[in-house]
RNA sequence: CGGGAUGUAGCGCAGCUGGUAGCGCACGUGCUUUGGGAGCAUGGGGUCGGGGGUUCAAGUCCCCCCAUCCCGACCA
């Protein structure tokens, strides 16, 4: 392709409206633009790098066994009627109307799509097991699209369900997708991990994530180095210490307008880890308090989880609550003494703490040498803590890491919720009906083109993995009024084109400098430079992921660039 | 949905106490230049986000709306 016919509107300045360095690169680069908040049209550049991205992932499924389909983007309202989710969704779906006042929505996900598939066409054990997958746009109507494609209102998914008879079947298959997606990461040049992950409110199992490590991942997941441990705020654990001293004689303590954590710290001059702080929650019309050390903070959807409550239905108490609960002013509340009916909810840690200091539940008091189990006992012992850096290990002991995440991908088992609902069942071979055991597995496309600039990327622009890249090389004539430059630029393009590589060529009558910050900024891996040199045979080979310049005989040029290019492809596959 | 900010040429921005809109880059033309975003000359390009109000006069002041970005909440 010319450069001098390719539509590649490369900014010079940085887009006001982008913040992080994918977002900004994508626009700067010419491989998209925004058509509106959280939607956005790719150009040509930008659209090779999603259909590499793309045939990768039909590549790595259909390794597994997977099939490829296309569901339509737009759905009855019907289907999600019966599975509940039509209101279960709410603003989140893009909702319309036909002409005849029929309800349709643009597909934000397609369990029933696939599961309606599924119950009309298989009937028979001899048909599963069974993995469908497709690559097709997505529509949610998110509060807050950010980071450009991060996290956008429409976006492309890949995504995929597992049909299998039995758990036996469905583990299998959730096998074969964890290993398509290992191997999908690996080629596209990202670093991750592999983490546990709450499977949220619409339940399922098993649920892993794919979490690309990134300053500006939105999720926060912790990790050990030493075992390979890793999981997501919500749900990763650690070890507890245990504090084996001697348990002492209660005591009151005066703490005139103490309140805060940090204010007792300071007046009693004790570490934070030596209190427990109770926090009260309103919980589905219930009062609950909640205990962790005072050091920590309360991990809400561990809370809900043990709870067996949604989201919507915790929130903190308010000032009042507190103050009828606990007989004092807020700041003071305390598990000893509450007041009604109120569920004491315990981190599994306070069991092993000796001697902590707890509100007094009486304004301007505490109490000292508190210890569980003599002194007071919960309703429901668990963890509800978020760990923080250094929290040992639950697996191996070694000190936990956090670090942020982009989500490329998930993977959950779903088991019967959406064949049940929807009536997919089969029939086994003793002639029983049975529903269809389900998984589920997705990749945001879009995403994971955003999560691979931010892994590779400087300050010049994209550093494309060959893998990914939407050309392998770049032809650079330095000057096109030197007709020699020129021609030897015209014959190495031309061979190079005959040798089936991907390339550019830029034949614009720009200067030096805009050809090579070009190439620079769009990241294309390897750039064959004609310059002054070409009277003397020579031609440049640069990679961009490196500084130095290898110089090559005019004829030896093409050889080489194959070689660069089929080496780096090589490594990722 | 709460909090904050911003909307002026394709992009990045300036425009004070109101006086009828400008800079850099980009774009067109001509000449010179040609290895890291060239120089000179010349030219084109604006419903100042929208609506209403105050005023002799509004990009500027007031009210309402819209859009975009950031923080938070939310994320099946």
């Amino acid at each position: 392709m010319r450069l001098s016919q390719l539509l590649m509107p490369t900014l010079r300045e940085v887009p006001a409206d982008a913040e992080i360095p994918s977002h900004v690169l994508m626009l700067k680069a010419g491989l998209m633009r925004k058509l509106a908040a959280g939607i956005y049209v790719y150009l040509p550049l930008g659209k090779r790098v999603l259909k590499k991205v793309e045939e990768i992932v039909r590549e790595e499924m259909d390794r597994e066994g997977s099939q490829e389909v296309l569901m339509s983007a737009l759905i009855p309202a019907e289907l999600f009627k019966e599975t509940g989710r039509w209101d279960v969704f709410g603003p989140e779906m893009f909702k319309l109307k036909d002409r005849n006042e029929r309800d349709f929505c643009l597909g934000p996900t397609h369990e029933e799509v696939f599961t309606d598939l599924v119950r009309n066409e298989v009937k028979s054990y001899r048909q599963l097991p069974l993995i469908l997958y497709q690559i097709q746009t997505k529509f949610r109507d998110e509060r807050r699209p950010r980071f450009g494609v991060m996290r956008s209102r429409e976006f492309i998914m890949k995504d995929a369900y597992s049909f299998d008879a039995d758990w036996e079947g469905l583990d299998e298959s959730f096998n074969k997708m964890y290993r398509a997606y290992c191997r999908i990461f690996d080629r596209c040049g990202l670093k991750y991990l592999v983490v546990e992950a709450d499977p949220g409110a619409m339940g399922g199992r098993d649920s892993k994530e794919f979490m690309v490590i990134s300053s500006v991942g939105e999720a926060v997941i912790a990790y050990c180095d030493s075992c390979g441990y890793a999981a997501n705020e919500e749900k990763a654990e650690c070890l507890i210490e245990s504090r084996d001293e001697e348990m002492l004689e209660i005591e009151k303590v005066y703490t005139p307008n103490v309140k805060t954590i940090e204010e007792l710290v300071d007046f009693l001059k004790i570490s934070p880890s030596k209190f427990v702080k109770t926090l009260i929650y309103k919980a589905k019309g219930k009062v609950v308090a909640a205990l962790v050390r005072g050091d920590r903070d309360i991990n809400e959807t561990k809370l809900l989880n043990v709870l067996g409550i949604r989201e919507e239905e915790l929130e903190l108490a308010d000032g009042p609550l507190v103050e009828e609960v606990t007989g004092a002013k807020v700041g003071f509340a305390g598990p000893l003494g509450l007041k009604g009916e109120v569920t004491l909810v315990v981190d599994s840690e306070i069991p092993q703490l000796r001697n902590f200091i707890v509100g007094a539940n009486e304004t301007d008091y505490h109490i000292k040498n508190v210890n569980y189990g003599r002194d007071f006992k919960g309703d429901i012992v668990a963890d509800i803590k978020s760990v923080v850096e250094g929290d040992r290990c639950p697996r191996c002991g070694a000190p936990l890491k956090i670090a942020r995440g982009i989500e490329v991908g998930h993977i959950f088992k779903l088991g019967t919720k959406y064949s049940e609902a929807l009536g997919a069942t089969y029939t086994d071979e003793e002639g029983n009906e049975k529903p269809i055991v389900m998984g589920c597995y997705g990749i945001g496309i879009n995403r994971t083109v955003a999560a691979i600039i931010e892994q590779h990327h400087d300050e010049k622009g994209i550093i494309w993995p060959m893998s990914v890249a939407p050309y392998h090389v770049i032809v650079v004539p330095v000057n096109v009024s030197d007709e020699e430059q020129k021609q030897i630029a015209e014959k190495i393009y031309n061979k190079l084109l005959e040798e089936k590589l991907e390339v550019l060529i830029d034949d614009r009558d720009v200067r030096a400098g805009v050809k090579f910050n070009d190439a620079d900024l769009i990241g294309i891996p390897v750039r064959v430079t004609i310059g002054k040199k070409v009277k003397e045979g020579i031609v440049e080979i640069k990679l961009r992921e490196r500084e130095e310049v290898e110089e090559v005989k005019v004829e030896e040029a093409v050889r080489r660039v194959k070689q660069i290019v089929e080496e780096k492809l090589r490594e990722l596959s």
